[in-house]
RNA sequence: GCUCCCUUCGUCUAGCGGUCUAGGACGUCGCCCUCUCACGGCGAAAACAGGGGUUCGAGUCCCCUAGGGAGCGCCA
């Protein structure tokens, strides 16, 4: 049989990382099987779904390159269906109408909880026969009392539920609209799922869904319930973690691949490795492998990864990201110098585009001012000759290319009989205006002759004015 | 409260009864490299939640305790 595994978000937010984690294990599980990888939106909620989550998820697919192979399917658009599946259930006996109104319920809640018992349905309407006056009533699947009902979990093992402890969910609400159980089941089965991979926040709800497929005569699919993830904190996710969004986490200057990468260790292993390409990620993973407990956000290993996808990755593939960075910066990144070019020499000291475009600026437009620690150190009196000596040896380089220039610098440091560091910094300082940036030489071959020297002509007179008015 | 799940360095994890004086990675701290910042290299500190069993032998199997989490909705 095919493998045919699902992604099933409920629309009422952005994709976030735990999502994200859930979908990527369904599509490498999909993928690894030579199967079916299906999104279905779970909308059923009417008064929490809506269109810009619905976006916002695909959205976030599409930026991780998560493709489905079928889908989107939306829940909303099955209506139909449910009610068929559901009247079906009636006709056999295996759900019946409950009048009870929310009031009553409510009470038997609170009772129960009194008694520290498990709050539960009753069964109170299981044998009425007779409609209650006013009350539209709801539809109840009729639940075994006897026995227990297995869930053989792919990653738990055997879990046990007795079915006394279930009780008559509610598959249709009193305006008829099915509820989520119910519809998980009829969606599965239609869609002809066979691994169910989703978040353990599902185990408890995987007896109640089996016994609605038994109820159906349908084999149920197989389940796999992954652990959580937790904030940074070890605390539930939540939006106080900040990056939470997977689409923010592309606005912070995180690579797609470093995010899965990163995703994909939490919860799952392969020995040692830290690293995995897609290929092998599909060619290596196995549920087997995932893990039982629970794992948090560690903010600085995904950016270790970030820097590690940074350095090692196609640079033309690293510029098309941080073309959308630049951009932010107001800078047009089909202007020289080349963006590739920036990113090979930028990459090993970034761990993110943000961190990459904001510290690539000076290549494209001038600066504002100095950064004044580093003009206060580099750009004094002594600096002068210096600059003044480097002005003429770089006026005078034939080939603009980071050999000759650093011939040139080097040459500048001799003559002088200084230290290369007592050149280059100041030189650092005067054309970028700070004390960051690539090895010096190759610093000027980005930006040019024409600017080089521009900037060292500032630079000089930033020094004159300086000491002039002092 | 009831049911279910989970528990190895700060964090992610390896470990599937002996090869564990517990390995790797991130982070941290040293040292080296060096024109800045980085990259890189080398090294260090750092964990089997506690208690009982089973066994010749337990991080690995079983039970209990503790701690965490989830579910118990006319939410998904």
């Amino acid at each position: 049989m095919k493998v045919r595994t699902r992604f099933a978000p409920s629309p009422t937010g952005y994709l976030h990382i735990g999502g994200a984690r859930t979908a990527l294990f369904s599509w490498l599980y999909a993928r690894k099987h030579g199967g079916d990888f299906i999104l279905r939106v779970e909308d059923t909620d009417l008064a929490r779904s809506n269109a810009e989550s619905v976006n916002a998820i695909l959205e976030g697919m599409n930026w991780l390159g998560l493709e489905y192979d079928e889908g989107p399917f939306y829940q909303t658009k099955r209506f139909d269906r449910y009610k068929e599946v559901i009247q079906q259930l009636l006709d056999a006996d295996k759900a019946y109408h409950c009048y009870c109104t929310k009031e009553e319920l409510d009470a038997m809640r609170e009772q129960q909880m009194a008694n520290k018992e498990k709050p539960r349905y009753d069964g109170r309407c299981r044998h009425r026969t007779e409609p209650r006056e006013g009350v539209q009533p709801v539809v109840r699947f009729r639940n075994p009392t006897e026995g227990a009902t297995v869930v053989e979990d792919m990653v738990r093992g055997r879990v046990v539920f007795q079915n006394s402890e279930l009780d008559d969910l509610i598959i249709a609400r009193s305006d008829g609209s099915p509820t989520y159980n119910f519809t998980v089941v009829v969606d599965d089965w239609d869609m002809r799922i066979t691994h169910v991979i989703r978040g353990d926040d599902h185990l408890n709800n995987t007896p109640r869904q089996i016994n609605i497929f038994k109820a159906l005569g349908v084999e149920p699919p197989k389940y796999a319930h992954l652990p959580m993830i937790l904030g940074p904190d070890g605390a539930k996710l939540s939006k106080r973690h900040g990056a939470v969004s997977v689409m923010q986490y592309r606005d912070d200057g995180f690579l797609p691949e470093a995010l899965l990468n990163y995703l994909v260790r939490l919860g799952w292993s392969h020995g040692d490795q830290e690293v995995f390409s897609l290929e092998e990620l599909i060619e290596l993973f196995d549920i087997a492998n995932v893990n039982h407990s629970a794992s948090a956000i560690n903010p600085d290993k995904l950016l270790w990864l970030n820097q590690h996808y940074i350095k090692t990755s196609d640079p033309d593939h690293v510029a098309r990201h941080l073309s959308w960075h630049m951009g932010n910066h107001g800078i047009d990144p089909s202007l020289p110098p080349p963006l590739r070019d920036v990113v090979v020499a930028q990459c090993e000291r970034a761990k993110t585009l943000v961190e990459m475009a904001a510290n690539s600026v000076y290549f494209y437009r001038d600066f504002e001012d100095y950064d004044e620690k580093a003009a206060k150190k580099n750009l004094d009196a002594e600096a002068k000759p210096v600059l003044q000596a480097l002005r003429a040896a770089l006026d005078a380089v034939a080939d603009w290319q980071p050999e000759a220039i650093h011939a040139a610098v080097e040459g500048v440091a001799e003559r002088l009989e200084l230290k290369l560091g007592k050149v280059a910094q100041p030189l650092r300082v005067a054309v970028t205006g700070g004390g960051v940036s690539p090895p010096i030489d190759q610093t000027l071959a980005l930006l040019g002759r024409e600017r080089t020297l521009g900037r060292i002509e500032r630079a000089i007179d930033y020094i004159e004015a300086r000491s002039g008015g002092a």
